[in-house]
DNA sequence: ATTTCCATCGAACGTTCGTTAGATTGTGCC
DNA sequence: GGCACAATCTAACGAACGTTCGATGGAAAT
């Protein structure tokens, strides 16, 4: 799968440099932040020289930029192949519930990326956030159409403000990346909870004791 | 409430002055992350000169530090304030909307700081990271105190993990801080939709079509 | 064996960083 | 008005930053 006509004039050692510098790059982006990574520290985790880097790329906001991009559509096309796999037929809870695990497992599975994305989007020079912008905004967009049918279809209760409802949901399961550890929880659990908590409330069914009213109206 | 015996040799002057460079450095740090935030701009935003700073602080480290522990307190003490309060015969779930509510608006008007404090807590050198550490673990104990209790009285579905939805909780209030906009839309109705979503979830009630069976067995 | 060129090194550049220290200004007290 | 001291400025320091560039090694092609 990776032998285009006409192969790029440089070889396979590129390729596996530029890997490790975006690996380097994307590491210490998720855990000290856009300012605090340096060319050098990079270079000293990939192995090689700083000046080394310009090989591969011209700048270090290009880096950034790989890296950022990368992390958001790595969530993005899992979230959208996994809705694309669902059988046509799936009602809207079960769309939901996919997409949440979806999420979730890619921002946990591709930690480094994700991570750096969702955590240095914001301190990155504003021509790079512009970059990945539309990306995110499909992302977005995905969302509300997936919650936004929902509710129309009745899945989902119709007093609830959907962009809302989908800003808290997606603030929950990107908060994930500043607390995850895998040796402690498995994903699927997360999901799962979240998932539950997400569809029938923490309150267990039938008690409405000390519940507060319903906001409304009187429907 | 300023006048501890043997004043400070220090002036009201002071004071203001210490008050613009935090305010400064907190708006920065929020915006741009730590390393990206530097001490001859929080001078400028400040109104004054770079090597002025190091009359009020020894260093920059100790700005961060100041900022970070003050986003902290604020949104600690607003809850737990705000709890103490309450009237000592309010139901658990009249607690926890208290508790969601108060720390989702000191989280969003006290802005800069607590916003500085959630991003780049995990930027900061070490040093200062252990510094709020006692403060930090105390607020996440205050909320795994409410929700245990909530849940052992069983105003809380026991098959929940009462320690993981804390934290998916808290992540989807503190996400707040990238997004809010106090222009488009009051703090409180956010407050309001995250508690409602939280106590009895997004799915029409008595609606159990297409629900997947819950966790917990068969009780 | 020689040539070619991919990939890296090593050293340097101009800039900006945090930080320091001495000179300078503003302000309230005698 | 002069004096002490709070508060700030100005100028500089060494270190580290992103970046550039000619030299260099090593593999593939001839």
């Amino acid at each position: 799968m990776n032998q285009p006509a006409a192969a790029p004039r440089r070889g396979r050692k590129s390729e596996i440099s530029r890997g490790q510098i975006l690996d380097a790059a994307a590491r210490m982006l998720r855990r000290q932040g856009y300012g605090n990574t340096t060319l050098r520290k990079i270079a000293a985790v990939a192995g090689i020289q700083a000046g080394s880097i310009y090989y591969h790329f011209a700048s270090k906001d290009e880096i950034m930029d790989a890296v950022l991009e990368r992390g958001v559509a790595a969530v993005y096309t899992e979230v959208r192949d996994r809705l694309a796999a669902l059988p046509p037929d799936a009602g809207h809870l079960r769309r939901i519930e996919t997409a949440v695990t979806a999420h979730l497992e890619a921002l946990l599975s591709h930690g480094d990326y994700t991570s750096a994305s969702i955590r240095t989007y914001g301190e990155v020079p504003e021509a790079f956030q512009q970059k990945s912008q539309p990306l995110r905004e499909a992302y977005v967009a995905l969302w509300q159409d997936l919650l936004g049918a929902a509710q129309a279809d009745g899945a989902i209760r119709a007093d609830l403000d959907s962009s809302l409802l989908r800003t808290l949901l997606l603030g929950s399961l990107n908060w994930t990346v500043e607390w995850y550890d895998p040796a402690q929880r498995p994903v699927c659990e997360i999901a799962a909870q979240a998932v539950d908590v997400l569809f029938r409330g923490v309150v267990p069914a039938g008690s409405a004791g000390g519940l507060p009213a319903a906001p409304g109206g009187s429907a």
